[in-house]
DNA sequence: CCATTTCCATAACGGACGGTATATAATGTC
DNA sequence: GACATTATATACCGTCCGTTATGGAAATGG
């Protein structure tokens, strides 16, 4: 099914760009959240009607989905490249300035898309949020496992309390995000990163 | 005006607790948000109708206000009593340890009401995330007042960066308020206070 | 050229929302 | 006891929500 590679070439040709319709939904609901995004303010944003829309992604929550995988393909790259990272500061470092840099760009809405959809919400959007939640669970896991590594290599401490550093730098990013979001300029949260940066211990 | 005291004690008594009602429609706001909290979930939460609350608390939005002032008065009463710890370590510590109190109490709602209704949301509610972002700015500036203090103090080097010192400690209350509202458990959240405690310099 | 397929535009659907009009019941005052 | 005042109960309002039915336009395959 939606087997997109090869088009059909059958019947009239869509009119608009889904590779853009979508950014441009993903643009609405990360400045709005899922249930702050109505379907008009996305059809306005997208330049379509909504049957185009219900034809070509389903409806609102099947259209978040794919706007989050979006998200999570295009804005959260940082998150895995900071992995590579030679040590365990130099993992957190990225980790921050990739955070400042997504939830701070000029030309796109301020906050996490990820934080915004996994707080409280109506009964509708339940759904939406503990699969958002689910989601950050992996990458949870990723960053422990870089840091059992990290132990290993010996640029974190034997004592180091793994599930500890691992849940703080989330915070600290999630505070970030949530400072972004409510109009921090991005000097502040320069200086938010600067100063955690400076408590990390060792390099 | 609102002259309470001393109730006019005319015409028919009305049969619920004002108080009890209030503290009920905050936990619906604590839980769900400002939108996410149908009038329908207030009302059955509160045991009251639709135009007791109206008659008693004038509608949604000044219903919230007076929620979020009971909130701010006995939740975050930890906040005011922060600052009165000996050093500026000691203020972090109260703080943080005060946010996980409040954010991971068994009998109430997880996560911090200041947070969830100051993301993103649809446009009728943009109103009350300005209030409520517009009030945790006295908070934070109250918290700079009491570093400055500190640096004279001496127990924060003299060039420390107060506003990030400020913005750290906020951030990582708020992405504890994110995780407990996302359904970490207290211990997970206990593990990011001290470490991030461990991380603070001096005493 | 026709049939088919797919898209676009309009407009409507049922339901939930926040908010109220109306009528009745319960109190204090005179 | 009659009146003024306030609270409750029921039922309803208009509006917006997400979603879809309908009709016609545009492109392709035969």
């Amino acid at each position: 099914m939606e087997m997109d590679l090869c088009a059909p070439t059958k019947g009239r040709p869509r009119e608009f760009d889904i590779d853009d319709a979508l950014a441009a939904a993903l643009r609405v609901f990360w400045s709005k959240g899922y249930e702050g995004a109505s379907l008009t303010e996305l059809t306005e944003a997208m330049g379509i009607t909504r049957p185009s829309l219900y034809a070509a992604f389903g409806n609102k929550e099947s259209l978040f989905r794919k706007a989050l995988d979006l998200y999570e393909r295009e804005k959260l790259a940082y998150m895995r490249a900071a992995l590579d990272a030679p040590t365990a500061k130099g993992v957190a470092e990225r980790l921050l300035r990739g955070a400042l840099a997504s939830q701070c760009s000029e030309c796109e809405p301020k906050g996490c898309l990820g934080v915004i959809s996994s707080v409280a919400c109506g009964a509708e959007a339940e759904a939406i949020r503990e699969e958002v939640i689910k989601r950050r669970q992996s990458s949870h896991k990723a960053l422990v496992e870089r840091f059992e590594q990290a132990k290993r290599d010996g640029d974190l401490a034997a004592d180091a309390d793994i599930d500890g550093l691992t849940g703080y730098i989330f915070a600290v990013m999630q505070g970030m995000a949530v400072q972004a979001g409510a109009g921090a300029k991005r000097e502040d949260l320069e200086r938010v990163l600067e100063t955690s940066l400076m408590m990390w211990p060792g390099r």
